[in-house]
DNA sequence: GATGAATGAGCATTCATTCAT
DNA sequence: CATGAATGAATGCTCATTCAT
């Protein structure tokens, strides 16, 4: 089950993993069987069967690509002198990437409740996210910028929360009330308020006009 | 699959709703079969059928009665002079209530994906929440001490998302990172930031001390 | 599982017996469940079992009831100096009274190749009604009017057997292509048919051996 | 469930398809399972699926292979010169069909009270042999050799539910008082009775001796 | 006599997975 | 590398039947 030998053998993989990101974002990972992936890609589904143990095998291949790619992501430091710009940016990328793959998420959100080592991944990878934030809060010339009554962790934890959320329900439930703004205009009113809500009191704190 | 007639019967009928909410909590709904719940209520399988027609009604049904409940919290206003306090405790009745529901929360998240009718009854509770937080922005004294370059509707849905991310990290994924912290302390720390977030510059509009 | 004894339970075991002949006209046999012909003699599934060990046993006493009638019916002789007359008077009859239990003789068609207990009851009867056939043509100044080609017996279960399908097709299945005819014209046609069809071809000529 | 792809598939088809006919015979269609049908074929009731999507559309495809031979058969003309000996030899033939497909013929007379679809193709099918039957009659030579106080469909009507009846008594029922004699005598006197039953009292329409 | 509740066996159907070709 | 066939385990659901009240 390691990679396959021959270049059609490689693209046939990664054809089933495209037919199953589509297929998962369609109609949900409970939905999709085994014969359909192999469908999408071309095959039966006993050929399904030569590039993956099984379903759930191929939706962790998925699911550790989508890492690496948000691993990266989070590399990206936030900038300290311009961070309303800065955590727009940021947030903005973060929604773009999340409808990319808005497939994964949806997998991710749907089995996280009875699938321990995907809700393990999930949790590392939500951790990871908050630690960037804080981080940037802690260090240098932020830090003293922002409120003392606060506990910066949590206040990672709520942009994390507040822009995975608006994400789900943009991009993973496609709710159409929430779908139909700009999105450039969801990703600043987001890094303002959360921002705005951290700063301490002195005008230095506010966001540019 | 009408009202049961007698006592015993009602009894059963409570003991499998409320047998499901316990085993969606532990297992998640896909792994929940008829049977287990039958047995989890002291039945078996068949006698069930005689309650519900089958497990996706039963679940409309728990789902219909937390609307009930979803709907009476909504209509508890946000009080203008004291906005923090009141969106603070707010925030915190609704973890509570988040808590005590976190099965159903968790099914609703689990389902939407693949299961148009859960996703409408999800899209109709998100809206008057929303609904509920822009009316209390946009009424007498608030708004004039909320910043003028947010769209209300917009930061609604940002405080909305927030406080229901949270909670689900919580209380569904019980992330032990999330979940160690005081409940007061994130329920305030919530409004705290969304508030500041949203105001305006002026001193009046400062949380208190 | 006797006659019960109250005039209330003799009038409740007589509706689930009328109710068990309307629904199998209406569904046939494999359709009906207890629970129907118990609703439809307005009681619950379970007091069913205070009257008939099952459907089964239901059905057998009805076929019972169903099968006295059919021997009084063989009784009447057909008359051999108007034969004609008293074949086509004897059909009619029997369509009539085939029509009244039209949903009896389906459930036996229905029954016969999988109950040989029903089989049984159907063959008897058959029998019973082919004999009384061929035993009107052997005796007296009939016999000497018959071509003397046939074989009696045959000729009786040819006559029985159009007889009994042409009431099959029109009250069981209700052909509307067969249904739409007066039902007197059919009773004279068949025996007109049969009889001229046994009938020697000159009365002089060919008397049996 | 497109015809199978191998020749394998097509042999397993086939044998499902033979396995039916033979337990549908044995028991009748109710008692029939879809595991017993796939054992009697060699396979696990799984596979069955392959083929058929339930046992009822297996059941039609039975009885459409049935039509299309019935139809062929309903082609062959009846000869006007040697009525009683083409209605025999008819007669005869129509009885091996039967004989040869009786377990049909028994799922056909069980289902159709019940099962509009099969009810319906059992009708096409007899008003075809009734049309088939009349038609012969009211042309050429033969026309006026037949009495003229007969409705011609009904006579038709009439010596299809003899033959009918009778080939189901014998062949499916297999009656042993019924079955016990020779077929030829059977078709002969049948179709005896019936032509002379409806000829005209002048000796040219007389059976040959 | 009747009810409503519960049982338990029976059966259909789906689908991940294996395997010979 | 891929197919088509087959397996077998799960699981949902129905319904005749029993039983306490």
């Amino acid at each position: 089950m390691v990679q396959p030998a021959t270049p059609k053998g490689r693209g046939t993989r990664a054809r089933i993993m495209a037919a199953a990101e589509e297929l998962f974002a369609e109609r949900g990972y409970a939905n999709v069987r085994v014969a359909d992936l192999a469908a999408a890609a071309g095959l039966t589904a006993g050929a399904f069967y030569r590039y993956f143990p099984d379903k759930h095998e191929l939706t962790l291949e998925l699911l550790r690509e989508l890492t690496v790619e948000a691993f990266e992501f989070i590399r990206i430091p936030l900038e300290a002198d311009s961070l309303i710009d800065s955590v727009t940016e940021s947030t903005h990328k973060y929604f773009e990437f999340y409808e990319r793959h808005r497939a994964l998420f949806g997998v991710i959100v749907e089995l996280s409740q009875s699938d321990a080592e995907i809700a393990e991944i999930w949790a590392t990878s939500r951790r990871a996210f908050y630690g960037r934030i804080s981080g940037a809060l802690t260090r240098g010339s932020v830090a003293e910028r922002i409120r003392g009554d606060l506990n910066l962790d949590l206040a990672a934890e709520m942009l994390g929360s507040m822009t995975e959320f608006y994400a789900f329900q943009r991009f993973v439930l496609r709710d159409p009330a929430v779908a139909g703004r700009p999105l450039g205009e969801a990703s600043r009113t987001l890094a303002t308020i959360w921002l705005s809500g951290i700063a301490s009191a002195s005008p230095s704190a506010e966001p540019r006009p």
